[in-house]
DNA sequence: TTCGTTGCGGTCAGCTCCTGACCGCAATAG
DNA sequence: CTATTGCGGTCAGGAGCTGACCGCAACGAA
């Protein structure tokens, strides 16, 4: 408690918080004289942390960006903050940064008190509506609790449903998830078949932390994903949309943000591409764009275009 | 660097990292004798950071999670992780998260190297589509840059675009950053005119900090959001959707997430409630569902179905 | 069961380095 | 110019850190 590093500690801390110190302020919170609080500024500048000060009257103490990422020190609401941020983005918000986001968010997530563990799944409700039709919803939850297992190396129990046959009790060591083609994969050691397995994330539930640990086996290959890819039957076939729209660009990327290129072929018109696994989603686009547009491809648009059209003019009494 | 307080986070970040340690590799890491090791591991568990340790062949330390957040130490990667998940959590992709998530991303942010800061920025357009017609795009980097200069509290310079009137520069000093019917908002004092001027954050472009320090005024009332509604002449008015589809309300939710409020009216229909500021996106999941629908209100809903629906049987050629 | 491995914690001597007090100086705002 | 605030040198005292050594306690494999 009276010790240095908890004071070093509770210095950066206030020192993220606030920005602005008064050295007489920051010396009185950690009950030390003026003096020694000067030298715990020199240890954490010694440390890497650039901790400006300026003099004279109102002068003060501030920890600016140095050439390390200094650790964080968050109270509960921003941890929560932070944890829902990544689960939004590792469900997909934002395209190619599943893994990452993954990975951070079971770094974070391990470290969190349960109480804010509750918090978050109690808002697992409020994450992002997913893309429109991307398939089906992944629960936040499952995919938390594998990431936790997998980096804590950790065996795992979960009811899986296979796309044919019925529910069963696996018994895994989780070894790596993997996002492909807009899917969460689950790499795993399968104990009872004894051999490797892949598992669809979205067909995997009630996922048990067994508490028992494991060391890591040898993937065959020694790379996750190529062996994951040449396992993988069919990755959800891609289509490669491309329409002529007659509007601006700003107002296109205002829709569709970046989940399409838009560039203006002529005035006035532009080509917008999106790859994507339903066409649902570049219809409605269409739809909602209000604009003329034409469809390059695929042929397939044009008939899920005419259909969702009719959809939308058919309003049925319910 | 031969500190204890280095030497005390190190040994925190490589808790955090791998999950379990021998304690004689963390000795060896840390080039001490493995009883300052355990003393080291003693002097964690003082702080309130649990370390779990297992004896016996393979034993090892982990760190659990406790009743505080422990300083999170990052790599490059989980940070920028974080930021971009933040920030699309702050551009509107969390319902309710918003504030918090611009708080929590201000710290970070600033934190953060700049070549990590260069890095999300070059991501900026990566950011999620946003809820699609959920008005104009917000360029997180603006958002971003208000946000640490509030909590930096230091002057801000930018261009500002009113609704009527032509573009001017004005420097504040930025009070709070609100987020009120899907629209971001500063609240500044106006140097230039001093007086407190609200700001909305799509129409600043520009944004300099200006690094001079003020000292924060008080707003007139105490309270910055009550202050903003009562300044804000029109706030988006917003349209109550509710709509009967003829779906399991499980389909439904898996379009809408939590955007909306879904209750089953009788087998196989549900009435889909929603409010929103722009109809485009109820119209998007009526027709990206293609399910027999009933609009109930509002009527302009009908209209803009209707509009869409059109559209997208009048492909033309451009 | 037995045995090897690994963590636990007490004790001790040595000494590092932390602390507070005191000082004069430098930068900054008004 | 002056008050304020940070900077850093020096010194003496002592807190507390370190490594070495010890026997003990879990744990798992043979």
């Amino acid at each position: 408690m009276a010790n240095t590093s908890a004071r070093m500690l509770r210095l950066l801390s206030l020192l993220q918080t606030h920005r602005y110190w008064p050295g007489a302020e920051l010396a009185d919170r950690l009950e030390v004289s003026p003096r020694t609080l000067r030298r715990d500024v020199d240890r954490l500048r010694e440390l890497g942390y650039p901790v400006d000060a300026s003099r004279g009257v109102a002068g003060g103490y501030q920890l600016q960006a140095g050439a390390a990422v200094p650790p964080l020190l968050l109270d509960d609401e921003e941890a929560v903050a932070i944890a829902v941020g990544l689960r939004t983005a590792a469900a997909g918000a934002v395209a190619g940064f599943e893994e990452t986001s993954v990975r951070a968010l079971a770094k974070v997530i391990q470290l969190l008190p349960p109480r804010l563990r509750r918090r978050i799944d109690a808002l697992q409700a409020v994450t992002s509506p997913g893309v429109l039709g991307s398939g089906p919803v992944l629960d936040a939850g499952v995919l938390t609790t594998i990431a936790m297992a997998t980096r804590a190396q950790e065996r795992l129990r979960f009811d899986y449903t296979p796309r044919e046959g019925a529910l069963s009790r696996r018994h895994v060591e989780p070894h790596r998830l993997v996002p492909l083609g807009r899917k969460w994969y689950l790499l795993a050691w399968d104990l009872d078949r004894a051999d490797w397995r892949n598992f669809r994330v979205d067909r995997i539930s009630g996922p048990d932390l067994t508490g028992a640990r494991f060391r890591p086996r040898e993937i065959p290959g020694g790379d996750p994903v190529a062996w994951l890819r040449s396992r993988i039957k069919a990755i959800p076939s891609r289509y490669e949309v491309s329409v002529l729209i007659q509007a601006t660009p700003e107002t296109i990327r205002g829709f569709v943000g970046h989940w399409g290129d838009c560039q203006e072929v002529r005035e006035g018109v532009c080509r917008l591409r999106m790859n994507v696994d339903d066409l649902g989603w570049p219809a409605l686009v269409l739809g909602v764009l209000g604009a003329p547009f034409t469809i390059e491809s695929p042929p397939e648009l044009r008939e899920r275009v005419r259909a969702a059209g009719e959809n939308l003019l058919r309003e049925t009494t319910l």
